[in-house]
RNA sequence: GCCCGAAUGGUGGAAUGGUAGACACGAAGGACUUAAAAUCCUUUGGCCAUUACCGGCUGUAUGGGUUCGAGUCCCAUUUCGGGUACCA
């Protein structure tokens, strides 16, 4: 029998589907495992070879673990709602959910030939009304309910409102958008509006006016994580700042507690970094800065309370409330021109125009320490919506004052000794204090860090400010004025929002006749016939943006196909949480803060049994194109080979790499490639040899390098897909595919098979193993059990390489050494494995293998070689029996020199021994 | 600008501070074959030496340092990749 892949794949592929194979329930017999993916969006353009390499490793780990015996659950569905598939339905008329379904189908048919251990009797779809079921009904739940900063916890909001009638705010502790003041009675005279008003101060899941990315193109807010450098990250479509009433999640309250449980997981440190750095937590005082000739006080936020005595200026955001309170009547138009112009300009352009700006609003603030005078100024610098959009300036400490007080001549003060401002302003918080005492604070002298404690501290003893720790975490904007996403349970009376009864819950997304905004400018749904509640009141017409579905999805998994609540008790508790999750680094500050925010709001209502989802992450890399290039002769259709292009003028061509082997071009299949190429003439190198130029680039179908998983399928089988894949190096790192290369690990699984089979002559053999053998597999086991808990595949599969050519010397055809290589490999590579599994004569599937233990026995060597050094040099070898203690292989070594105190005349004054490797004799 | 990560042959990549380049690709040579494919064997970091055997020097981006010993640890520099950006 020869090796078949496509024979073998599709039977065992068949086998595993008929007999159910992969799927799991709970059982309280065996301890669990989860293992996840993150599930992927189902692109029209089809999978690529990057795509599977997370998959393959968490296949990996996923069997591995059901050969250790846990009960492995290993899921995977479809995040289906996104823009691509409406941008799609506009253009074609063609209903997202046609064109998602059948990129569905793809993908799954794709994703079948790779050989995973998938319980696909747990697939989940987000576009699902019983799936999105459950993500309305969580924002229900954050619609009522609040954040308790005193317990630190997310309650019900009846509790709030219970608090407002008795004491109004006055003993509230909860994550607000401002702060209010309100007496019990004030509350109790309010009407429905009034009182709906003050709730979404509170509420986790609020209706705000709050600045939004506006993207014109796409017609919809974007969250911060959706816009990088000003544009948008689906399309690249310019983004401008815009105050929208939106939907909003309460993100920001649990800022604190997202920090604080990254500490607890086993994620690597620099995904850890990038969300503390997101989350930003910077601890600073709230100061207040008098304006004189009025009772108006700014309110400032600031981590340097030691800088104030060099304060000479302060800037207002241009959004700022405070501009009109403080403007006077003679700099209003002024004013007014520069905020308008402002607000033309895209936050693209305000960030590419770095040129300082700014206005000055006729209004002077007093210096709470000095008792100063110093002028207030409007600049788009300063943002309205961190801190509180309005600052103190200390040119002498701060780029940013400092380029401000340039422009506009205003005084330096240096506060720090020996800085020199003359240039540019000195930012490090080091150095000692000068000029810094005022009637009632003396800093001079003082440690920048010891002054920035003592400032704080004087602060809020006289009452003219509070210490204060801000976050960069902004709350999510969870409102997108588009059709192909989950609607909200939202209807209006009387212009006071309310949610649906559970009972009402899916609400289903209506059709509509067109996905473009409606004539009035309002979102899709708004084409929507009867679009209303059974009583006739009109519901929301924005849709829930892409993260909505992505946030909770891991626990839908665990009891997919429950109608009475998104995950039940029992199951939670037996699955608890993801023990192992896979995906790129992308998602470090979307998905992966929402998904822990959205968990841990899960975790306070009760509905779940752990606080964090994913315990484990690990970050696959990327895997880029390599283009290949051909080069034609300017103005002809003559191409010159990659070594010999310098003496042509020549342009460049991406050329398709699947008709190119090793960077060498395939010319017939080139000029049936395009017709423009048909009559094309080479310019050859080494007599007969097209050689092509290559580039490491994005896979992408304009580039002309993109590989199929399927193509290399059905020419190597997937086993061999799988094995390179994890061969081409480290998962969690970026590196470029490169189908050569593939041939290597083709032959290795030639190579075992021809332990077992040569022609249709069964070699295996029954009796002992050799001690040779032995040592062989064992050696192997060590080094494939270490490797896949590191995830270090890449040199496990080297492993294998070498113990096969080892057994492959020795002419071992044993069974029981061949048993012991199959079930290693079964994770790696299934489908083989199974074959071989049942060759062997078991009728069991080697799923359920038992993972062997290798024996440090087999391992040991009869004798250790040492190579001794003088002073790092070798000098000579020396053998001793296995096991001789240091002390013992020191005496050998010296032994061999004729003097044992002095080598080459000196005296020998230290001797290392390194264990089975080297002896150093220092001299 | 700031934060994080990386740099090893022609290529992908191995090396708990202990003989750098495992394993694989590619390349060169050879065997088998009418021929090709497939398969197998040998060589393969660079330089030098060589009839053969045995060799020698050098080498992990650059410059320093710690150490008996550094690809690995420390400091500085360069380049590349990723994240983030007026966050006060």
């Amino acid at each position: 029998m020869e090796y078949n892949h496509k024979d073998i794949e599709s039977r065992w592929q068949n086998y595993w589907r008929e007999n159910k194979t992969y799927e799991v329930n709970i059982n309280t017999e065996k301890p669990k495992f989860y293992v996840l993916d993150m599930f992927p969006y189902p692109s029209g353009a089809g999978l690529h070879v990057g795509h599977p390499l997370g998959y393959i490793a968490s296949d990996i780990y996923s069997r591995y673990k059901r050969q250790q015996g846990f009960n492995v659950l290993h899921p995977m569905g479809y995040d289906a709602y996104g823009l691509p598939a409406e941008q799609y339905a506009i253009q074609t008329g063609q209903h997202p959910e046609v064109t998602t379904t059948q990129n569905i189908a793809r993908y799954r048919s794709q994703l079948d030939k790779i050989g995973f251990c998938y319980d696909w009797s747990r697939e989940i779809r987000t576009c699902d009304p019983s799936y999105y079921k459950w993500t309305q009904w969580a924002f229900m739940k954050m619609f009522n309910s609040y954040y308790d900063t005193a317990k630190q916890k997310a309650m019900p909001i009846a509790e709030l409102i219970k608090e407002l009638e008795i004491s109004g705010t006055a003993n509230i502790h909860a994550a607000q958008g401002e702060e209010l003041n309100i007496t019990a009675d004030e509350w109790n005279g309010m009407d429905a509006k009034a009182k709906s008003d003050v709730l979404m101060n509170y509420r986790m899941a609020y209706l705000g006016n709050t600045m939004v990315n506006w993207c014109p193109k796409l017609g919809t807010v974007l969250a911060n994580d959706e816009v990088s450098e000003g544009v948008s990250i689906r399309g690249g479509y310019p983004v401008e700042q815009k105050v929208m009433c939106q939907w909003c999640l309460r993100v920001s309250a649990y800022a604190q507690r997202l920090l604080e449980g990254l500490d607890k997981l086993d994620w690597t440190d620099s995904l850890k970094e990038t969300q503390r750095n997101w989350i930003g937590r910077s601890e600073g005082a709230e100061m207040e800065f008098a304006v004189a000739d009025s009772d108006i006080k700014l309110t400032i936020f600031t981590t340097r309370a030691d800088t104030v005595f060099g304060v000479t200026f302060m800037v207002l955001a241009p959004e700022s409330e405070y501009v009109w309170q403080v403007t006077t009547p003679e700099h209003k138009a002024e004013v007014e021109e520069y905020i308008a112009a402002i607000k033309h300009k895209t936050e693209r352009e305000r960030m590419i125009d770095k040129k300082v700006s700014g206005v000055f609003t006729g209004a002077y603030a007093e210096n709470p320490l000095s008792g100063k005078k110093i002028p207030v100024y409007v600049s788009d610098y300063v943002l309205a919506g961190y801190g509180t959009g309005a600052i103190m300036a200390v040119p002498a400490h701060d780029s940013r004052d400092y380029a401000f007080a340039r422009h506009f001549d205003l005084p330096i003060i240096p506060l720090i000794e020996g800085a020199d401002v003359s240039e540019e302003s000195f930012d490090a918080k080091e150095g000692k204090m000068i000029n810094s005492c005022g009637p009632t604070l003396d800093l001079n002298g003082m440690d920048v860090k010891d002054a920035i404690k003592a400032a704080k501290e004087y602060v809020e003893k006289v009452g003219i400010g509070k210490v204060k720790v801000n976050y960069r975490l902004r709350d999510a904007i969870f409102s997108r004025q588009r059709y192909w996403g989950e609607p909200f349970p939202v209807y209006y009376k009387d212009g006071i929002p309310y949610m649906l009864d559970e009972k009402e819950l899916p609400l289903q997304l209506p059709e509509v006749d067109k996905y473009l905004p409606t004539e009035t400018g309002e979102p899709p749904l708004g084409r929507a016939k009867n679009w209303v509640t059974t009583d006739g009141c009109a519901l929301e017409l924005c849709t829930m943006p892409g993260f909505a579905g992505s946030s909770a999805y891991y626990l839908r998994y665990m009891d997919p196909h429950n109608d009475e609540a998104l995950v039940s008790r029992e199951a939670n508790e037996y699955w608890q949480n993801v023990d192992l999750y896979v995906g790129g680094t992308e998602h470090a500050t979307g998905h992966l803060i929402y998904s822990r925010f959205w968990n841990k709001f899960l975790y306070d209502l009760g509905a779940v049994c752990k606080d964090e989802p994913f315990q484990k992450l690990i970050n696959q890399g990327m895997i880029q194109g390599r283009s290949n290039f051909v080069y034609r002769v300017k103005d002809t259709n003559t191409f010159v080979s990659y070594n010999l292009r310098k003496d042509y003028d020549v342009t460049p061509i991406h050329v398709d790499v699947n008709i190119v082997t090793n960077d060498v071009l395939d010319t017939d299949k080139f000029r049936a490639w395009r017709p423009e190429f048909n009559d094309a003439q080479f310019i050859l190198e080494d007599g007969d040899k097209y050689v092509c130029g290559y580039a490491v680039e994005k896979m992408s179908k304009s580039m002309f390098n993109v590989v199929n998983p399927d193509d290399i399928v059905d020419r190597y089988g997937a086993d061999t897909l799988r094995l390179y894949e994890m061969f081409l190096g480290p998962v969690e790192q970026s590196k470029p595919w490169d189908t050569n290369g593939i041939d290597g690990v083709n032959r290795f699984i030639k190579r075992l098979w021809n332990l077992f089979y040569k022609g249709d002559e069964n070699l295996v053999t029954d009796g002992e193993p050799t001690k040779e053998a032995l040592k062989s597999i064992h050696k192997l086991i060590k080094k494939v059990t270490q490797d896949i808990e590191n995830f270090s595949y890449n040199t496990s599969i080297s492993a294998f390489m070498i113990c096969v050519n080892e057994l492959t010397q020795q002419k071992c055809h044993n069974a029981k050494i061949l048993e012991q290589f199959v079930i290693l490999l079964a994770p790696f590579a299934p489908h083989v494995a199974e074959e071989l599994w049942h060759t062997l004569g078991h009728d069991t599937t080697v799923c359920d293998a038992q993972w062997p233990k290798h024996n440090e026995e087999y391992l040991k060597e009869d004798s250790v070689k040492y190579t001794v050094s003088v002073n790092g040099k070798p000098r000579f070898n020396i053998e001793v029996p296995s096991g001789t203690v240091p002390a013992e292989v020191e005496k050998t070594a010296l032994a061999n020199e004729a003097a044992a105190k002095w080598i080459d005349g000196k005296p020998i004054r230290k001797v290392i021994v390194v264990p089975n490797k080297i002896v150093n004799i220092v001299i």
